[in-house]
DNA sequence: GAGGGTAAGTTACTCCGGGTAAGTTACCGA
DNA sequence: TCGGTAACTTACCCGGAGTAACTTACCCTC
C-alpha cells in the first residue's frame, strides 16, 4: 500500500478509535491492528500518539474551515453570512459529534468521569444563570432559556480565557464587554444590515 | 499528621502541580514527594490519579460557586445580578488561571501541543468571524471586536454541545437561537430591568 | 535477467508511570 | 506492658508508549 493511502487510512481509523474510546483509552496497538499493520508503522508516519492526534485535529479543522467558509461565501448580507456560517458549523459538529466533538471537548485524555465533572461546573453555572433569565422574562420558552444560558456560559469561558492572553483587561472590563453584548446584541452597537445590500 | 490535614495538603499540592505541569505530565510520584509522603498515601486518600483530579475539580467548583453566588446575591436588579456574577467569575478564573483554568480548558492530558491545536481551531473561527463584525461596524474598537468574536465562538461551542444532548434541535434551529441572541441580546426578547426594582 | 538500493513492514525489546501487596513504625488506650 | 490500629514505607507488577534491529519485496539500472 502506498504512503498516501496508508496515511489516509490511518487517519480515518485513528479518528474513529479516538472517537470511540477517547484519547487515553485508545492504544496505538489497537489502532495499528485495525489498520492491519504493526505499531511501529504508526510511529513511522506520525511520530507519536500525540502526533497522530494532532494530525486528526488538523484534518478536522481543515474540513470545518472548508464547510463554514464555503457556506459564508454564499451569504447576501452580514446577517445572512453569519446565519449560513452558524448552520454549517452546527451541521458539521453534529455529524462529527462522535469524533470531532470528543476531540474538541473531551479534549484528549479526560479521566473518564472527569469530563462529567467539568460539565458539572457548567451545570452549576447553568443553575445560577437560568433562574435569572427565567425570572426576567417569564414569557421566554424554556428551550430558549436553556439555549441562552448555554450561550452565556460559553461566552464567559471564552472571555475568561481571552483575559489570560490579554492581561490588560480587568475583570470589570471583561464583565462589561460580556454584558454589553448580551444585553444589546450586535444590533445595539453595530449597523443593522441594510436590506439587500451585499458586501 | 491527621487525616484531614493531609487531605487538604494533598489537594493544594495536587492543584499546584497539575496547574504547573498539566494533568498528564504531573506524576503521582512528584505530587507525593512535594507532600513529603510516598505514593501509596495518595492512593489511600484518593484512589487514583483521576480521583485526585476529580477532588481538585470538586474543590475548585465549590469555591467558584461560593464566590459567584455570593456576589450575585448582592445584586439589586437582574442586570446588576448578572454584572456582579460576571465580575466575580472573571476575577476568580483570573486568579486561578494557572490551576483552575488549566484544569477546565486544557482539560487534562493535553498532548502538549494539542492545546495549541485545539486553540488553532478557534483562531480559525476567529479569522472567519472578526472580519464580518469589523466590516459591519467600522466604528467598533478592535478590542471590542475581539471580545465579541470570542463570545460568539464560545457560544457556538456550547450550543453545539447542547445539541448533542438535545437531538431534537436541528442545526437551523440552533443557528436561529444563536442569531437571535447575538443580534438582539437580552433586551430584545426580555423585559428590561425596571429601575430600582429588586427581587 | 541478476544485483542492489530503497521503501514497507515485522518482531522483540526498553522504560516510565499508574497502581498494589506486604510489611514497618509509632501512637494510644487498657 | 501489651496489643491494636492508623499513618506510612519499600519493593514490586503490569500495561502501553516508544525504539532498535532485522526481513521482505518491489523497482530501477546495468
Amino acid at each position: 500500500m502506498s504512503r498516501a493511502e496508508r496515511e489516509a487510512q490511518m487517519l480515518a481509523v485513528a479518528e474513529e478509535v479516538f472517537g470511540e474510546l477517547g484519547y487515553r483509552a485508545a492504544s496505538m496497538e489497537e489502532i495499528a491492528e485495525r489498520c492491519g499493520v504493526s505499531k511501529p508503522m504508526l510511529y513511522e508516519y506520525f511520530g507519536s500518539k500525540d502526533g497522530l492526534l494532532l494530525a486528526c485535529l488538523a484534518k478536522a479543522r481543515a474540513e470545518l474551515y472548508r464547510v463554514t467558509s464555503e457556506a459564508m461565501a454564499l451569504g447576501a448580507d452580514p446577517l445572512d453570512v453569519l446565519r449560513r456560517g452558524l448552520v454549517a458549523y452546527y451541521a458539521f459538529t453534529g455529524e462529527h459529534s462522535r469524533s470531532l466533538a470528543l476531540l474538541m471537548h473531551e479534549p484528549m485524555a479526560l479521566p473518564e468521569g472527569a469530563i462529567g465533572a467539568v460539565e458539572d461546573v457548567r451545570r452549576q453555572q447553568h443553575e445560577l444563570i437560568a433562574p435569572v433569565l427565567a425570572a426576567w422574562a417569564p414569557a421566554l420558552p424554556p428551550t430558549a432559556v436553556e439555549a441562552y444560558t448555554e450561550i452565556i456560559i460559553g461566552a464567559c469561558e471564552r472571555i475568561s480565557l481571552w483575559c489570560t492572553r490579554r492581561p490588560d483587561i480587568t475583570p470589570e472590563q471583561a464583565a462589561q464587554y460580556t454584558l454589553d453584548f448580551c444585553w444589546s446584541g450586535l444590533s445595539g452597537t453595530l449597523q443593522p444590515p441594510t436590506e439587500g445590500a451585499a458586501t
